[in-house]
This record gives structure tokens, C-alpha cells and sequence, in this order.
DNA sequence: TGCCGGCATGTAACCGGTTACAAGAGAGGA
DNA sequence: TCCTCTCTTGTAACCGGTTACATGCCGGCA
């Protein structure tokens, strides 16, 4: 049985009270006896039990993270971030997965609502009604990569129609003139987003968007999209709607043989670390993946705390990011683009 | 304040212990009082507060994690294995970085410790005797790459001595003199035994290695490494120590016009997800990363419901993955040297 | 000396579940 | 009719913290 604030106040000949005061950093004790109390406490190994203190002062000082999928380099930023906020604002954190099912995702918000302070989640579907219905408000909601604000205190979310419409723009500029897209799931506003700023650019380039293939944003899903292109004849470039399904296009174009950019361009979307450093590295809208992570952290946190802060949704807006899979550089000839805002290498 | 089971109670018109037992789904109550119950728990969305039922039950359904750092796919690789077990396993996941730090990791750990059923930790240091001092054995303890069996119920690890040994070994049948090593960090175990098995390679092939640098795990520090040897006559081959690193070399030799495996061969340890997707495809050392976490996790659980399950040191063998990058292929038209298990694509 | 105020400390209620034990109801046999 | 046995339900203690309130002690002042 571990050692509860009882035994230390025997060992200690005090009161739990005067225990529990020692620890907690309380004015009224004196010196002396805290100190008395601390090194008892040390001795005998005391860990406040963390549901008894859960339940007396109504806090868990944990926040909930609920996230679609764990696979590949996204989630590993996105962990990345929320761990650096919680840590700085020290709170725990407890990390849950939904691989994308309704009724697991809304299982997972009942059973983790009563054992955490404030919750951050990423649901793949339209808004956050169903998210807000299972939490029912309970506890501080921030939603990622959302853009309703009707049912959560502060949302995260990033400008997918503006990021995918520059890069197909850029694509456009670059002369390509058939670009295929490899959309994300079909019920994901995300991948519906970035696929209308595709059509969008090819609208207000007077041009025709090239052929649309399914993904799951899964690289796998990539992969096979790219296989069924290379069935027949191969579009000038393929914009991929993340990352990870750009990584495996450019796999799957290798193994056939074709070279990006020579025979193909390529472009995906989030720029995740790896993106730079593929070959060719990959044209991509940048996100800030860690920092949104960190940011809805902390402000998941102030939230918590009841600090007044600005609600609504804090959209940020990706960046193009131009690197060598996008192709025909020179060929054209032309000034880069008023769009490309920055270079990286 | 949140519906409790006394506000539930009432509205049934049953005491507590009725609603409780027919939530906890007790042979002692009627179908008709348990549906009853059951309707009006539902009609007020109750929820039970996690705290009070890990205070009275000393149980808390979770599993804690430490790992040491979250950047890469490597540990999203893990992460993913862990949620998994602990999914099935139907306990939630408190997670943590102590970010290399030995005073972090510990203060982690006590403050998980009264707040998890059991540990899974991956620590960088020697053994687990800092890690079970801080979490006194309350808790079932299970530790990553680690093969200390002292100090806790189970270890994972892989036998890093003989992948390192594996890719050395396949490095020099391939025909590569003077072999660069990107090593871990100095007081990482898993590094330094990485090393070794470089060395003994070597030793037995009665070839001496070549230039040693130090690391740290991460890509930017095999992007310094690589840039280091490019300052003077580059080797025949350079393994880095993971393919973090790997990674970080190959973008640095590239970015300087030198090819892979043309002009330098190159291999990693780990085989992470996209170490088959670079260009070259990277060969390797291949750890079922995922797997052992999902095991890690499974055997958590065994342990916390005190299932008979064989305890020590669970140890993995990298199986070599030979891909493009290791070069010379062809150019020595030797047969597939009996240390290749298999290869992939 | 006696009273008062302030401060350190102790006592016990409370947080919200679970469950041992008590109690009551209903059936069945003598 | 009454007793007993079984089965369902209720009462209250308990898990281990925090903290409102009570208490006791001490110094200072009249």
C-alpha cells in the first residue's frame, strides 16, 4: 500500500492538515515545521495520490488530446507541440486516437471528459457539434483544424482553400498546364477545402483542373493514386493534398521510372520536416504544425485558468513554400510569382 | 458543477449503490431497475468522475509514458504501437518527454506515478535503477531499449550490437574501405553499443573504421556530421548510428552535388516508415518499432492485472534491410552475402 | 492578573465514487 | 400463520486528499 498524507503526519507527529499545508506551500505554518514535514515526507516517499487530489481540489491539472490518427511525421509535430505547452504550463497530458470513427472519437471524449481539465481536439468531420455534444462543455474545448467557433471556446484552424489555391496557382505559373489532385478523404472539410482552392486557381486561370483521385491522406493512399496515373497518360504535375500522400506519389513515380521534376511536378501540403529534405525536395503550403500544437496548449490552458482571452478561431494562413519538385524553374523563364512568398531551401 | 451519481440517484428514485451497480453491470440488480437507471444516467449524461474511481477503486485505467524526445517519426512510430495496446487493453494513455534531461525524467515520473496504473519509459541513461528509484516500484514498470532486468518487471530491446554489427559487416562485403560512423549521444546505451558492433565488424573483417563523429539523434546533427566529412576526402560509406541522422546526411551530401550510393554509400538503423522512401531508399537495420510499442503496452496491462507473464529482458534482433543506398551492388557481382535476411523494396 | 488579538495547528466535513453489511420483500414449506 | 431462505435494494463507511472552522498558545496591553 503506498504511503498516504496520513502516515506522514504520524511519522511527523502533526496533523494532516499541517501536512498538507507543508506541501502546499500554505503561509500558516512556520518554517521550521515545514521543513520538519518536507524532509518526513522525503523520507518516507510521499506522492500525493493524484485522483484524491483530483477529487478535493476539482482539477486533474491534465488536458485531453484527442487526434484522428497517430500515423507519420504530422502527428509526431503536432504531439510535439502540444507536450511543449502542456509542460510549460505543467499539465499533464493525455493522448488519445480515434482512427477516424465517429463513435470511437465521441467513446473517447466521454471516458477522457471526467479525468482532464480542458480538451484539445481534431475531428476529421464538418464541426464540432458532435465533439461539443459528447463533451457537452463540461471542460475548456479547442478544436484543431476546425473552423467552427459555435461549439468550442477557441479553434484552430488553417487556411486550406487559400493554401492549396497558391500552390495550385504556382503549379499554373510554372507552366504546367494537366494537374492531377490527390484529394483527402471525402468527408473531411479539410480535404474539401484544399480542393476547392485547387479548382479555384485553375477557375481564375481559366483552365481546366486535371484529374481528381481519392486519398486517405495516408502515404499508402498516395501511392495508389499515383499507380492509377501511371496507367495512362501522366499529367504535367500532381498536387497531393498532404504531404504524406506527396511521399508516396513520388515513390510510386520512381519505381516506374519517371523523374520529378523532369517528367512530373510535385506539391503537397503542411510541410512537414521530411518535405525538404525528399529529392527532389517538395513544394508544399508550410503550416506550422509544432506552434499550433503549442499554441492550443497554452491557450487550452489559459482557458483552464480562466484568463480572459480572445475566442473564436485563430486562422493562420499557410505559406507557400518553393522548392525543386514543382518543376520548370527556368524552362519559362518567368520571375517568381507574386505568390511565392519565401524560398526555403 | 457536473451531474454526480447522487444527482442521478435521486432522479431514479434508487440510492447510489443501485445506480452504481447497474452502471458497473452487477449480477445484484433487476433488468428493469438497470434499464431504468440506465435511461436516466443517459437522459442526464452522467459521467463518473475519474478521481473519485481510481480514489475508491486504486485503479486509475491509465498507462504512463516517458520517452526521452518527440521529434521524428520514430517516436510517432512508438506512440501509434502504445496507443494501440492501450486501446485494446481499454486504458488511457498519460504521455510524456522528458526531453534527455535525467532531473525531468524523474520529476515526470513522480508526478505520474500516483496518477498511472502502470509505466512504460524509454530512458537514454545506462539503466533502469534512476527510473525505478524515482517510481519506487508502486507501479508494474516496464522499460524500452533497455536490457536491464533489475529494475523493473519487463525490458524490450533490441539487440543494437548485432544490427549495427548486421549493416557494418554488409557495408564491407559490398566493397566500402573506410566507413564513417555518425554515432548517438556519449551516454546513450543504445548509441554506444551501436558502435561497438560497428567496430567489431570491422575487427573482424580486419579493416579498420573510419572517422567516428558524434551525434545526436537527431537529423540536424547528421546534416553537421556529413558536413564535417565533406570538408575533407569523404569515405567510401557513411553509417549513422539511426536514420534520423541518416537522413540528415543525405540531405547535407546532396545539397553538395554528391551522390548516393554513386559517389558514397550510406545506411541508418531503425527503418522508419520513410527510410524505404528516400532517395535512395536507405538501407538499414529494421526495428519493428510499432510493435514493440503495442507489446510494450500489452504486457503493461498484463502486468497491472497480475497475469503470469515472463518477466526479464525481451530481446529483438534487427533484421538487415538492404536497400539502393548501401551501393555497389552489381559492381562486385557477388551474391546476396549470407548476413541478408531479406530485402525490400 | 486578566483580556484580547493574532497566529500556528488540529478536527472533521467534504469531494464522488464503490461496496460490506443491513434490511426488507416475497416465495415456499411446515 | 409463521418461519426461513433468497434476492434486491438501501445505508453508511471508506478511499486520500483539502480546507473551513475550532482551538490553544503566546505576547502585549490595561
Amino acid at each position: 500500500m503506498a504511503v498516504t498524507i496520513r502516515d506522514v503526519a504520524r511519522a511527523a507527529q502533526v496533523s494532516v492538515a499541517t501536512v498538507s499545508r507543508a506541501l502546499n506551500d500554505s503561509q500558516t505554518v512556520t518554517d521550521e515545521t515545514r521543513k520538519h514535514v518536507l524532509r518526513i515526507a522525503h523520507a518516507l516517499d510521499f506522492v500525493p495520490h493524484g485522483g484524491a487530489r483530483s477529487l478535493s481540489l476539482r482539477r486533474t491539472d491534465t488536458i485531453g488530446v484527442l487526434l484522428p490518427d497517430l500515423h507519420g511525421e504530422y502527428f509526431s509535430e503536432l504531439i510535439r507541440g502540444l507536450d511543449l505547452g502542456a509542460r510549460s504550463g505543467r499539465q499533464h497530458l493525455l493522448l488519445s486516437a480515434s482512427h477516424g470513427e465517429v463513435s470511437e472519437a465521441v467513446a473517447a471524449l466521454r471516458a477522457m471528459r471526467s479525468r482532464v481539465d480542458g480538451l484539445v481536439v481534431m475531428t476529421p468531420f464538418a464541426d464540432g457539434e458532435l465533439v461539443a455534444a459528447a463533451v457537452k462543455r463540461a471542460v475548456p474545448l479547442v478544436l484543431l483544424n476546425s473552423r467552427d467557433t459555435a461549439h468550442c471556446d477557441v479553434s484552430f484552424a488553417i487556411d486550406n482553400h487559400a493554401g492549396a489555391f497558391n500552390v495550385a496557382k504556382h503549379l499554373i505559373a510554372r507552366g504546367h498546364r494537366r494537374i492531377a489532385f490527390v484529394s483527402g478523404p471525402a468527408d473531411n472539410v479539410e480535404a474539401r477545402d484544399r480542393l476547392r482552392g485547387f479548382k479555384a486557381a485553375h477557375r481564375e486561370a481559366g483552365q481546366a483542373p486535371g484529374r481528381i483521385l481519392r486519398g486517405n491522406f495516408r502515404e499508402e493512399s498516395g501511392f495508389a493514386a499515383a499507380c492509377q496515373l501511371l496507367a495512362s497518360e501522366l499529367p504535367d504535375a500532381i498536387f497531393a493534398a498532404n504531404d504524406a500522400m506527396a511521399i508516396g506519389c513520388l515513390h510510386a513515380l520512381k519505381s516506374e521510372g519517371v523523374q520529378v521534376p523532369r517528367d512530373i511536378a510535385l506539391a503537397g501540403f503542411d510541410d512537414i520536416p521530411i518535405a525538404r529534405l525528399l529529392d527532389p525536395p517538395l513544394t508544399t503550403a508550410g503550416v506550422p504544425i509544432a506552434e499550433i500544437g503549442r499554441q492550443a496548449a497554452d491557450c487550452c490552458i489559459d482557458l483552464i485558468r480562466g484568463k480572459k482571452i480572445e475566442t473564436g478561431c485563430r486562422l493562420s494562413v499557410p505559406e507557400l513554400v518553393i522548392r525543386a519538385s514543382s518543376g520548370r524553374q527556368s524552362g519559362t523563364g518567368a520571375a517568381p510569382s507574386a505568390q511565392s512568398r519565401r524560398i526555403r531551401p
